[in-house]
DNA sequence: ATCGTTCATCGTAAATATACGATAAGGAGG
DNA sequence: CCTCCTTATCGTATATTTACGATGAACGAT
């Protein structure tokens, strides 16, 4: 944004548009998906699954960390991700409020 | 995006991210907020309850229009916008069935 | 026909996002 | 300690987004 224009805007809308800037890339649409194969969660695993450099692939969990829809838990060498499924309920509220109030 | 590497990711995943692109600015979840009002839809109107330039809401009205959420149609000399119903209860179900999949 | 109103689009500047190679940081194992 | 493996971060290039003033296009009214 040019001029940060977002204070004009109310808590509520920020943080709905902040959920869903995250979900905003078909990458970290993708990384929930497979996360939710709970057999996989070490990031390895994931950048192997996924069709971009480990580098993005870090870039995008970093962005998902960000909202908390995920987390990393350090086990040795290894990062093992999983969804925080309190937060994803939090996120798929938001956003059902958001619908019901605007239409459906 | 840098080279476009959309096109290594699912129809769906594409087209959910792209959903939620549209609704990853506050100034566009406060627009749809505000045409559910259905006593404003004047562009006009619009403008002077946003906090933004003319040109700007009029961006984030193309935004919304492009991803089909809302509906612009020529009044004479204004422009009257309005949700589109059946693509705001699509665009719910999409976002709820990824939630659904994915944890909850 | 001219004028004012309304809104989209153009041009442009600055911020942000996306992507990747290279590098750093940290642990595992020799 | 040294090396390998794993992952985050840095540096950087490019694309996209956001914002606004200026301009243009379309219409109604005078």
């Amino acid at each position: 944004m040019n001029r940060l224009k977002k204070y004009e805007f109310s808590a509520d809308e920020i943080e709905l548009a902040d959920i869903a800037k995250a979900l905003s890339h078909p990458a970290r649409i993708k990384i929930l998906k497979i996360l939710s194969n709970k057999n996989v969660c070490m990031c390895g695993d994931i950048v192997e699954l996924m069709p971009l450099a480990q580098a993005t692939v870090s870039q995008h969990l970093k962005e998902l960390k960000r909202v908390g829809l995920i987390q990393g838990e350090i086990e040795g060498p290894k990062v093992c991700y999983c969804l925080d499924n309190v937060k994803m309920e939090k996120a798929k509220e938001s956003l059902m409020k958001m619908f019901k109030k605007v239409c459906c």
